[in-house]
DNA sequence: CTGTTAGCGCCTTCAA
DNA sequence: TTGAAGGCGCTAACAG
């Protein structure tokens, strides 16, 4: 169960909800049951039913106990949740925010931040940006009213000084009122963090190809101002100058972080001719498009040209050829993301390094 | 904006929140700015505030109205919306119910959902039931105790009439307290539903394919009890039927409703030997499954074997061979619902039906 | 148009 | 252990 701590109802089966008419006053209303009414069936008080019912510390006897619980399946009783937080002063919800949850990458966290969420009885709102990161802070301001309990960043951080600042002042505000923070992605924010290796594992994926054989390389970037591309197209490079290799600013193309993207500036690069055996798209969704982009123009592969991506998208795996990427735990990221915000703060932000994995398939064979 | 309603603060940037002391008689705690606050340093009264920065009907004076927003600002105020729905009687909130968000069946849905939420200014809660149908009752409750404004129920229906009840009562109490309910997929519920054409567009895609020359087929058919599935496989069924091809039983093998599943189930075919010229995935994920395990045993696609999925996912449309499918608009699937959800409620459930689209590819070739 | 005053449903001291 | 009562932050009559 979600929340142990609210009664499922319907344990009885007694279908009592409309038109109940409890004890002798009944109710005016035929609103939602209260905890008013369960208590006057039990013949309780408020207090009491509240402590049955809530009670962290069973400080209630065991018969009045059991009365309330009684009352409380038959009138099929439902906390409002809304109040509690109210009374309590802070809510069971935490608000997730992604670029656009129909993308794999995103709903791969999103799977393990509800796994995680379930386990420890906390509720998700899910928000999209629709990939414009400066609505974030938006969203951060919305989930501060809403007095969420934490909220997990999920998208790519982005380098734009103007929108950190808003963003990090946002989340002040969210922390001050006893709201935690989890990013995943970069280390960029005082909060806690799910670190992905993007850069070095980039690196390693460089230095494999290059024992592929492959010497020449296009990059498919991704945007100028995400910063997860541009750590991955930083780490790339990187690893090829480790093997000896120099990438041109020629072979480095920017474009849309989706399968679109990568089509369209597979295309491009054909259209505008390019010199390389091996192509770099930042992630798989774009790697599976510039391998669309290659097929239209007749490029066979892997023999004339082999693909590389990144994060291991599952439902990309049986692709053919089977790409070559790096492969991220998502799920377990999410999930990761969701324990730290779920433990109490502490003094200095915590920071959980998650490396990739190269994995080598058939869409980059060797060459030479 | 998410919520006209939710100022969004920092208007001014003077980043105010933490430590603030305000008027001759600062405030004694640090908590949350409240609208109290911002009445006070506005100087009028808390329902003069409320009006201002909420006011539906503008009935406040201009020169206090633009006070009040400047105090709001000013201190980085953000209205508690927990607070708000207890005072109103009823949230904005909307509970999303799939079953599982890394499908991309549910997170097409999903990102429809998000998009149309944000027009109407509606919160989501994501909830998943890993799979497994009868949680969905669970959630429903829970969503009560939200007091969510209205629940999406995006996962397939399921034979089995017990739980079928159970959901039912749920539901009535949700919908008792107000709450609006909808329901994609089948028809078997009494609320407002996006109804997809599963059977009569599978029926369609047999028609198709037996147009191609096959004649003789195999179905993977998901799980037995998830009605998406069987529907599809009756339509399919039937439309075989049209073109004079009986299905037998031993044609028809049930799995699961996943990659995973489409794979061992067409192992276990391949193992146990059949005789088809293609074969039906109930959806494309499946499909793909089934196509690595084709690949697998050394049957080349599409020459020695066809075959045909369902839904047409966005992130699978670039496998090779091109797979033939139904092509699902989920996004729109998704926008409908919380379009639906957003309305008032009708005399009777309203009926929104989407056709689905054959779209022939070259996972199934011509033979013959 | 503005302010006062009850609530909304629940939790939680504080006495008993 | 139990109950009465105040308060959480906000909205919505109801008077002015």
């Amino acid at each position: 169960m979600p929340d142990p701590r609210v009664p499922t109802g319907n344990v009885t089966g007694v279908p009592q909800v409309p038109g109940r008419a409890v004890g002798g006053a009944g109710r005016r209303t035929t609103g939602p049951v209260t905890l008013m009414d369960v208590a006057r069936r039990a013949g309780v008080s408020l207090a009491t039913a509240s402590r049955a019912l809530n009670g962290g510390e069973r400080r209630v006897r065991e018969d009045l106990r059991e009365r309330v619980i009684a009352a409380a399946a038959e009138l099929d009783y439902a906390v409002n949740t809304q109040a509690q937080a109210v009374a309590r002063g802070r809510s069971n919800v935490v608000g997730l925010l992604v670029h656009d949850i129909a993308d794999p990458y995103f709903s791969s966290i999103a799977a393990g931040v509800m796994r995680a969420a379930d386990e420890h009885g906390l509720i998700v709102t899910l928000s999209t940006t629709m990939r414009q990161p400066e609505r974030e802070a938006g969203y951060v301001a919305s989930l501060r009213g809403q007095r969420a309990r934490a909220v997990i960043l999920a998208g790519s951080r982005v380098d734009d000084p103007g929108l950190a600042e808003r963003l990090q002042r946002e989340l002040a505000a969210f922390e001050a009122t006893g709201g935690r923070i989890a990013v995943i992605g970069q280390n960029r924010l005082p909060a806690d963090t799910v670190l992905v290796e993007n850069r070095a594992t980039a690196r390693e994926l460089a230095v494999a190809l290059a024992g592929l054989g492959h010497r020449r390389f296009a990059v498919l970037a991704g945007p100028k101002r995400l910063i997860t591309a541009g750590d991955r197209v930083r780490g790339f490079t990187e690893g090829l100058a480790d093997a000896g290799i120099d990438l041109g600013p020629d072979d480095v193309v920017h474009g849309d972080f989706t399968r679109d993207g990568g089509y369209e500036t597979m295309h491009a690069l054909l259209a505008r001719g390019f010199d390389a055996t091996c192509v770099f798209a930042v992630n798989d969704v774009m790697a599976v498009g510039a391998m669309a982009a290659l097929r239209e123009h007749g490029v066979r592969l892997p023999e004339e040209m082999a693909v590389a991506g990144f994060d291991d998208i599952a439902t990309l795996r049986d692709v053919t050829p089977a790409l070559t990427t790096v492969r991220i735990p998502l799920e377990e990221i999410g999930a990761a993301a969701l324990s730290l915000v779920a433990q109490p703060r502490a003094e200095r932000p915590r920071l959980r390094r998650v490396p990739g994995e190269v994995v080598l398939r058939e869409s980059t064979a060797r060459i030479g």
